[in-house]
DNA sequence: ACCTGAACACCGTTCAAGT
DNA sequence: ACCTGAACACCGTTCAAGT
């Protein structure tokens, strides 16, 4: 057998970002395997071999575009300038995307990327831009000066808010009694707020 | 072949337990295979099956095992009684037992228990108690009342210091800047505990 | 130069056959 | 009654062979 040219290069990569986007949100992450996504797209498993090094390389991808999407998502919304109401917004925004999206979501933060090689850049700035929207919602509350102090806070409630999604995801948190993630999420935005308000200064870095 | 009866039922359950976690903790979690655990107590993997319905429920008791090891680890330090100082204490002692025990910690969290049969009574208590010495900590805020705050308010916490420990365990939190998970797991607790202060109800259940 | 598909070294799980 | 090990239906990845 031979080149068939069908397609460019270019075209197979993207018939096959479609297709593994396609097979997680249809059947879930575990469906999402290279002869699936080579069989969706009518080539062979030693195809997607000419355009990615692995698997691995393929849900990194996936997960570029689902942070693409999310962050289409919540910077639509119109930015007030309060904390508190920027915040909930955002987390709403987010929950009502993990709901449409939950296949998408879960391989985005359950995927192990190997340690030993470091994420791409392009991957990191897509992170950041989300963080960014979270930055941009606290910054009435810090200085000029406090950028760091502002970041390191946004990281704190971008991974605080993670753990409760995650955790409610797996349904880990309905220990003893039940309570939306949304309800729980909200809380902790708050409690956060009223804590930076009451000690700006609590933990200077 | 045949019956051999060199061990009884429960013999082969523990070595199989002990199997698995020594393989997860040498090799991680991706050699954690039903042939690799049967070929380490020198069983057939068929064997398993006699006392395990799946690989699922392998990973299962290792988690119960684990939240036993880490409630161990936890419970023996002294509680003062202040909210700050016993859950900074807290939090290092956990973040030690994650050090000591980095992969049986991954499988604790990453292991997706399938959503549609319900976690056994037994590992649901043994979260219950490892949430319970949260509770405790926090309990000089609430007013005896408020138990189901005191709850709600605990389990936040403790999914908030998941979300930091697990982003910071995959490397997802050096976006732009790094900083301990341990800086920010406290940074975490402080502006908590601030808020519940400033805002005692702030949002009643 | 590109694509194939067989091959390699694995999986989880089942179950007929043995003692 | 219990255990085996071959079998089934899969994996990710490689690479000689083809056009």
């Amino acid at each position: 057998m031979a080149r068939r040219s069908d397609h460019t290069r270019e075209q197979i990569f993207d018939m096959a970002m479609a297709a593994a986007e396609r097979i997680v949100e249809t059947e879930g992450y575990r469906a999402l395997t290279a002869r699936s996504v080579a069989h969706a797209i009518g080539y062979s498993p030693g195809t997607l071999y000419n355009l990615f090094a692995n698997l691995d390389e393929i849900v990194l991808h996936l997960n570029g575009r689902t942070l693409d999407r999310l962050y289409d998502r919540l910077v639509v919304a119109p930015y007030v300038g309060r904390p508190e109401a920027d915040l909930l917004r955002l987390l709403d925004d987010y929950l009502a995307f993990l709901e449409d999206h939950p296949h998408l979501w879960q391989v985005l933060f359950d995927y192990k990327w190997p340690k030993d090689r470091p994420r791409p850049l392009w991957y990191d700035q897509k992170v950041a831009r989300v963080l960014g929207l979270i930055e941009r919602s606290l910054t009435p509350l810090f200085p000029r000066q406090d950028e760091h102090r502002l970041a390191d806070v946004a990281r704190i409630l971008w991974a605080a808010l993670h753990g409760i999604c995650s955790l409610a995801d797996m349904g880990r948190l309905d220990v003893v009694s039940a309570r939306p993630a949304r309800d729980m999420a909200g809380d902790l935005v708050r409690l956060l707020l009223a804590g930076l308000v009451a000690e700006p200064a609590a933990v200077p870095r």
